[in-house]
DNA sequence: ATAGCCTCCGTACCCTGGTACGGAGTCAAG
DNA sequence: CTTGACTCCGTACCAGGGTACGGAGGCTAT
């Protein structure tokens, strides 16, 4: 109990795979404690938090890499530092919110056509995401073209 | 004029490389028009639109794989099932919306503190992180425990 | 008819985020 | 003191979504 995790009980605490922890440490995103002359690692509750961090972050779609220097925030020692790259992480958070925020409107406005439309030849969702990159929304009943081939 | 786009120029006005319409193509995601014996195949604004396409509902976060289903619910009779993967689509970026905004809120957070907090970060976003996927939110001033080492 | 692009096609490679495998060592129970 | 479960470590492999390479042949302008 009070001898700490081993790498598989530590695993299992966070819900990940054994080789996910090593895979971890390798990308230097957790660390390696040291081995106890021919013994077996110990861990502690500060790396199953360190796991469950990485597996949030992630779940926010940041990247190991992005996931890396976040982590480097936490020692604190450098304010300004730590700050400027808070402050960076936050307008990508932001974009990252927007973008999202468009998809959600996009798909509902798509939900709410297939609903209506319902019956109609061709599906609604599809035939506007086929539109969706053209120029404006001309709206119009006309030939097709893109003032390309056809 | 009316002959139509070769796989170069067609590429160039879909805004993707020429190997990635390849590759759409081995994925079943495009049609591999027929090759006009010697010459070389061409390309309309069908295959245009189906590249956009493509590329709009990646935005909206599906995977190839998915985007090779909706597209063979093209036909119109599969309205409801192309409605209920968006839903779940939906579903997905709903979650990921509320997560990031805590997560900006977190960042927020500490950026505020780090102006009060002159040369200590406890940092609130690693802090708030570390403790999800934990137990309900336990808000104890209590000693660090998930029932395990530490 | 030759230069300079382009297509076609296969194969190989890239990055990310892991998973799997296998031999050797360690540890605790029976 | 053996068995079974585990660790340690290196290396290999997987999927997804592409990108790159290189030879052979085609198209077009000069």
């Amino acid at each position: 109990m009070s001898d700490g995790y081993t790498i598989g009980t530590l695993a299992r605490a966070a819900g990940v795979n054994v080789e996910t922890v090593r895979y971890y440490q390798r990308r230097a995103l957790l660390p390696t404690p040291a081995k106890p002359l021919g013994g077996t690692r110990r861990y502690w509750n500060a790396e199953l938090a360190r796991l469950r961090f990485i597996k949030a972050a992630q779940a926010l779609g940041f990247a190991l890499e992005e996931i890396r220097e976040l982590i480097r925030l936490e020692d604190g020692t450098h304010c300004t530092e730590a700050r400027r790259i808070a402050e960076r992480k936050l307008e990508l958070i932001r974009s990252r919110l927007r973008q999202l925020r468009e998809m959600e409107q996009a798909l509902e406005a798509l939900i709410v056509d297939c609903d209506d439309e319902h019956g109609h030849v061709r599906c609604p969702l599809i035939e506007r995401l086929a539109a969706s990159g053209r120029e404006p929304a001309a709206s119009d009943g006309s030939v097709t073209s893109t003032s390309g081939p056809s």
